[in-house]
RNA sequence: GGAGGGGUACCAAAGCGGUCAAAUGGGGCGGGCUGUAAACCCGUUGACUUCGGUCUUCGAAGGUUCGAAUCCUUCCCCCUCCA
């Protein structure tokens, strides 16, 4: 008999945020959630020092769990980041190095530490790496506790094997074990942690599902898994890359300003969606602010978004940034120095340029300045020859460098 | 182990002795339109330059030639088929 009881909290906003794609066995997990506080993981590929936009909607999913009562288990996987997964990967991935790894490791859980930041000692976020329990495992024991509930005629069956052997593309043995290692690690977390559900993208599905079978023939235990649907734009492209390459989460890489660019140049379309996915504001909020002004929708967008990984103060000085540098067409005052030496002085233009931008070469300022890319104190400059004397800086003290329409730059000496 | 195909700029992909700094498409960058959006249009896309040129690139190293991305030799790497 089906009765009727209405969703979990969490489960509920999960959906209406736009987190959810695939559950094992909703109605039990939404009983279990009401029920009580659990643990569930999500595991961080560490190939890189820093994760990018790409992973912050698995992020908001373990904030969201937090703010719904549950404990945040991130695990960074050391192991399985030495093997690499094949699910959506055309080709072999590189190998990294160990000590790499680690650094990488280290690195990203700053994040973490930002986003799950709590009060509440029993909802801190757990760090685990699954190094420790891969790192010793030993073959012929493996093989006879786990492996033996693999089958090959299973494991060739699912899409991230499949898709490999179909495109007759090779896929290693090392790789075709990833599966098992992940569903390891859950099972593994599911003794030692009492972590109960996983959550993960689309694409894990098939290695979540395996772990909650091995978990319940080992130990018997019920454990669930929640994947989340794989983000297209409404351009087509896949989330999180911009002209430059990723939007990485860590502002050594990515200044706060460039971050809240990021977001305050979303497409049209996608602004709603991402509000919901990205902010912390409440679903209501946004169901009455949802016919505002596009562009002011924006504006929040960017700055709660960033309000969230480089803090308020960050924030607002992107935002005032980009109002100086877009609304105001003024002098610059707002900007930030940009220090230069003095020998800069009485060189022509390209020199300036080149040492405010480093990065890029100086045939391509010189076909910038031809094809009226700079401008000088609001004025357009397209004689590579011109050069910067003092008496540019007149009583503003400052020059004002401009470098196509977005970039602009407050030169001091 | 045997047979064949291939490695070209950020990516994809043409070129197969000179006219090749290398077609074309994507991407990027700049400009136009606009709303810091989308779509569209134009230009540009190796480096350095005293704007005359100069230097470095077609998997790597050698060689042939007045001249090589293109031909030859060796090596490295990928892929396909057969065993």
């Amino acid at each position: 008999m089906w009765k009727y009881r209405p969703m979990n909290k969490f489960l509920k906003e999960f959906k209406d945020r736009g987190y959810f794609y695939q559950c094992t066995n909703e109605n039990d997990l939404s009983d279990l959630l009401d029920k009580k506080s659990i643990n569930a993981y999500i595991g961080f590929d560490s190939t890189a020092s820093s994760l990018h936009v790409g992973s912050l909607m698995q992020i908001m999913c373990l904030r969201l769990l937090q703010n719904h009562g549950h404990r945040p288990i991130v695990l960074l996987g050391g192991g399985t980041t030495r093997i690499g997964d094949p699910s959506g990967k055309e080709e072999t991935r590189k190998i990294l190095s160990e000590k790499q790894i680690e650094k990488n490791i280290k690195n990203i859980q700053n994040v973490f530490k930002i986003f799950l930041k709590t009060n509440n000692p029993k909802l801190k976020p757990i760090f685990v790496n699954n190094y420790k329990w891969l790192g010793k495992l030993n073959y012929i024991k493996f093989l006879r506790e786990i492996g033996r509930h693999f089958t090959i005629n299973k494991m060739l069956s699912f899409d991230s094997v499949k898709l490999r052997l179909e495109r007759e593309q090779s896929l290693s043995y090392m790789e075709f074990n990833y599966m098992i290692l992940q569903a390891y690690d859950f099972l593994e977390l599911n003794k030692s942690k009492n972590c109960l559900m996983q959550i993960g993208g689309s694409d894990q599905w098939g290695n979540i599902v395996n772990g909650v079978e091995l978990i319940k023939r080992q130990s018997g235990n019920q454990a669930y898994g929640l994947t989340t649907p794989l983000i297209t734009l409404a351009s087509g492209v896949k989330m999180g890359k911009t002209e430059k390459g990723a939007v990485w989460l860590d502002k050594k890489m990515l200044s706060p300003y460039e971050y809240w660019q990021f977001w305050r140049n979303t497409d049209d379309r996608d602004v709603i969606k991402f509000l919901k996915m990205f902010t912390n504001i409440s679903l209501n909020k946004i169901e009455k602010i949802k016919e505002n002004n596009i562009n002011d929708l924006k504006n929040v967008l960017a700055n709660k978004a960033t309000e969230m990984l480089h803090g308020k103060k960050a924030s607002q000085e992107s935002e005032k940034m980009a109002t100086s540098t877009f609304k105001e067409d003024s002098s610059g005052e707002n900007l930030p120095n940009i220090k230069i030496n003095k020998d800069i002085l009485n060189k022509n233009i390209v020199e300036l340029v080149a040492y405010v931008t480093k990065n890029i070469s100086k045939s391509e300022i010189r076909r910038l300045i031809k094809s009226n890319g700079i401008k000088i104190n609001n004025q357009l400059e397209n004689n590579e020859k011109f050069i910067i004397n003092d008496k540019l800086f007149l009583e503003k003290k400052f020059i004002k460098l401009s470098i196509g329409k977005k970039k602009h730059y407050k030169i001091v000496i």
